[in-house]
DNA sequence: AACTATTTATAAGA
DNA sequence: TTCTTATAAATAGTT
């Protein structure tokens, strides 16, 4: 519980340090994407576990805010002429990230759509009158079908609980 | 002070997005090197600012993050001296595009948002009584819809299965 | 993987 | 800008 702010050295205890390590990188990466946001910047970040396993954000790339770099640094490497061309590389992975995107798009639209339209119906249910009133009971048991289809397509909770908040908006609508 | 959390995406308002900027960029420095201090792993940094300025923090040097990254991630292609590129435009076009598709998903994702807060607000009526409810026959129907909700997730869940994505939320930057 | 008591970050106003 | 401050967000230690 952040019982007292930590001394900014080197974390001792080897297993808090990697649960630290995980924390808080989740929690750069999300602010490096917060500030490419907000701000509309490039911005390029690399972080290296002790394991040596790399993980890397950049904004509109990562390959694009390197090579920026290099060029601002004065350092461009270049590949020989024997060598194969990187590019059409970069253009394939560029594609990729493409694809990617466009299928992580289709989805949060997928899941806008969903919750868009039960809201719908729940407002019809709103507009009804609510005379008869469902006990405890039967709300459980309610609770225990939302757990059920949670563990079935292992959906977040944030999710599971949006649906289930539409129950509850219903109740106030009393 | 903070009166309201602010939307997640480009600021409007130039000046407060400049204070915004500056604020943000010294914030993420400072995580970057605390995670590096506390975590003793190698990080690298760069922000560039709209006007085309440098920012960058590297743990142990920003040189040696770079290297040890274009080693591990392929070595970044030569922007030949003179060298004739359509493939240059064809990457420019698809960095606009992606650019784009990130704005849309971010959008679609704040949509999501917005309906999980519903929840948040429904924690506080959770507390009061739950006398008064839905009648069977409507959460018959609530259920109906929540059953659709689920075949439309399944279909979405295979979807996310084939995507190997990166790149998109911060905290599942690989 | 959650929780939660605290610390930390920060948006808006002065 | 720089400071203030109310509020949101991150997170260290715990379960």
């Amino acid at each position: 519980m952040v019982q007292r702010k930590i001394e900014m050295k080197l974390m001792e205890n080897k297993s808090a340090r990697l649960v630290t390590f995980s924390k808080r990188k989740s929690g750069l990466f999300k602010k490096a994407m917060e500030l490419s946001i907000l701000c509309g910047v490039e911005i390029g970040l690399v972080v290296f576990s002790v394991g040596g396993k790399s993980y890397s954000f950049g904004h509109p790339s990562i390959e694009v805010v390197t090579e920026k770099f290099l060029r601002h640094h004065g350092n461009e490497p270049c590949r020989g002429l024997g060598e194969p061309s990187s590019k059409d590389d970069k253009i394939d992975k560029l594609n990729k990230e493409l694809e990617d995107l466009k299928v992580q798009l289709q989805m949060e639209k997928n899941k806008s759509d969903i919750l868009d339209n039960a809201l719908g119906k729940n407002e019809l249910i709103k507009g009804k009158s609510l005379a008869a009133s469902l006990n405890l009971e039967e709300l459980n048991m309610f609770k225990a079908s939302l757990e059920e289809l949670r563990a079935d397509l292992k959906l977040s909770m944030s999710e599971m609980e949006a649906a289930s908040s539409l129950l509850l908006l219903a109740e106030k609508a009393v």
